[in-house]
RNA sequence: GGAGAGAUGUCCGAGUGGUUUAUGGAGCUGGUCUUGAAAACCAGUGACCCGAAAGGGCCGGGGGUUCGAAUCCCUCUCUCUCCGCCA
């Protein structure tokens, strides 16, 4: 959500930076100040009101004490009573309605993100490793996976629908060693807190960190027994973790707070209907390790660096060929100001494809969740940076070592790195 | 699922219809004292919203009763205790 008080003083300069990501979004500034004005206007009317009732309300026992009849000002109160009734019902629905518009309009872009329409404008920030040439015909990954008999989406498109996959054997103990090896790395190297977060989260909490209201499509909702009962899967563990502080005031010190968190992560794929098909790129579920951030303001985007750093560590561990790239605005997400994408190297693409994505949100999220801290400077409450990124997804990792690392036998060489929680395997087949 | 209790400012916690519309602590800031620190004492500081300020609004969310609600009623959410069920 954005501040509609920087936007209240910096009219034109937030409409030059969200015009950046779409120029539609200038006429919602618009209905947002016109918004707040009015909600202004009606609250300062609505007060003078209250003030009145409570002068009011302070002079009647005054009367009664000194024997004189109040009813003459009874009659008063209760017209005045009516008029900031209707008054208050005016606020609060300008307020709905400046809330509704703020909570639909995405992130500014930070100064530095490249102007673009979609992600072919994208701007690659370094390499790493080598893209691997193979003498013999690689083979994609749900191929392998298939004759490896570790990856089989044909009975889980029997057992649940399209979109998801049953890992078998080597498979699953694969999946599994690789959730290991990212959290001990992110534990015991880069200094996160390890958290298991519920995978069913609120309304509440879904809106906090801007999947909702506008992304209601593209997340899955769970209903229960009561008619009260309604919870979202989560699309990903920055949902809850992101909410552990909500409406909390921390502590300066204690920040940054870091946690990673493995978690299943759901998600509709509303738009993508017929795109990756095959394979593990695109799920209905998918793994995935996440590092959450809780930052000083005046470090979110230092922290960012690290972050995306952190991420590339395991990358780099597993010896997978990767690039980084900087999202441009037509790529950005609603919630980030700014992105870098990492993006492994899948030969059957003959491409890189993303299996990170790490955000600096600033205080976009935490306005919306109200995640502050006291700042030392001021003594005054101040929202919190937050930032995420993936560290990294599973599912895209095993199918980038499954393709990268195969040979031509068909066999699949684990990463050492792996080894340790694979009964020293060194190969899959 | 049944029964009960509760939700107050950064934290703890008082307040059960008005005449101070938030008592008192802790914390934090400054001062006195001290070689320094602690303790003690003195003063200041209270979330958030509107406002340039003065000031006003604001006691989990929403609704109601009343001239007047933190206080009474309804409702929702959450927390705790006991019982039941359960991995």
């Amino acid at each position: 959500m954005l501040d509609i008080k920087w936007i209240r003083e910096n009219p034109a300069l937030a409409k030059e930076r969200i015009a950046k990501r779409n120029p539609a979004y200038v006429e919602e500034i618009d209905k947002m100040l016109q918004l707040d004005s009015k909600r202004r206007e009606l609250l300062y009317q609505a007060e003078a009101i209250k003030a009145r009732q409570n002068e009011a309300s302070k002079r009647i026992p005054a009367l009664k004490k000194a024997g004189e009849d109040p009813a003459p000002l009874f009659a008063e109160m209760k017209e005045l009573a009516a008029k900031g009734k209707e008054l208050d019902a005016g606020v609060k629905e300008t307020e709905a309605a400046l809330r509704a518009v703020l909570l639909s309009v995405p992130n500014f872009p930070a100064d530095e993100v490249p102007l673009g329409a979609d992600s072919d404008e994208n701007v690659e920030q370094r390499r790493w490793g080598e893209v691997p040439s193979f003498a013999f015909d690689p083979k994609p990954h749900w191929e392998l996976g298939e004759q490896l008999g570790i990856l089989d989406p044909v009975t889980a498109a029997k057992v649940s629908g399209a979109r998801f996959h049953f890992y078998k054997g080597m498979g699953a103990a694969l999946e599994r060693a690789i959730i290991s090896y990212f959290l001990d790395v992110h534990v015991m190297e880069n200094g996160y807190t390890e958290v298991m977060p519920p995978y069913m989260v609120s309304r509440t909490s879904m809106t906090g960190t801007g999947q909702l209201p506008k992304f209601e499509e593209d997340a899955y909702k769970v209903t229960g027994k009561a008619e009260t009962d309604e919870y979202f899967l989560i699309p990903t563990a920055e949902v809850p973790v992101t909410n552990m502080h909500r409406d909390e005031i921390l502590k300066a010190e204690q920040l940054p707070i870091r946690y990673c968190a493995y978690s299943a992560c759901f998600r509709a794929e509303a738009g993508s209907a017929g795109r990756d098909t095959r394979g593990l790129i695109r799920q209905h579920q998918f793994n995935k390790v996440e590092l959450v951030k809780f930052a000083h303001p005046k470090h979110s985007f230092e922290e960012l660096e690290t972050l995306t750093q952190n991420a590339e560590k395991v990358l780099q561990g597993l010896g997978l060929p990767y690039r980084v790239v900087l999202l441009c605005t037509g790529d950005l997400g609603f919630s980030s100001t700014k992105t870098y994408d990492i993006e492994v190297w899948m030969p059957s693409y003959n491409r890189y494809v993303e299996i990170s994505s790490c955000s600096n949100f600033v205080d976009f999220q935490a306005r919306r969740a109200n995640i502050r801290f006291r700042d030392e400077e001021t003594g005054k409450p101040a929202f919190v940076h937050t930032l995420n990124g993936s560290g990294v997804a599973v599912g895209r990792t095993v199918a980038a070592i499954l393709e990268n690392f195969q040979n031509a036998d068909g066999t699949v060489t684990i990463p050492e790195v792996l080894r340790p929680y694979l009964h020293e395997r060194d190969k899959i087949g």
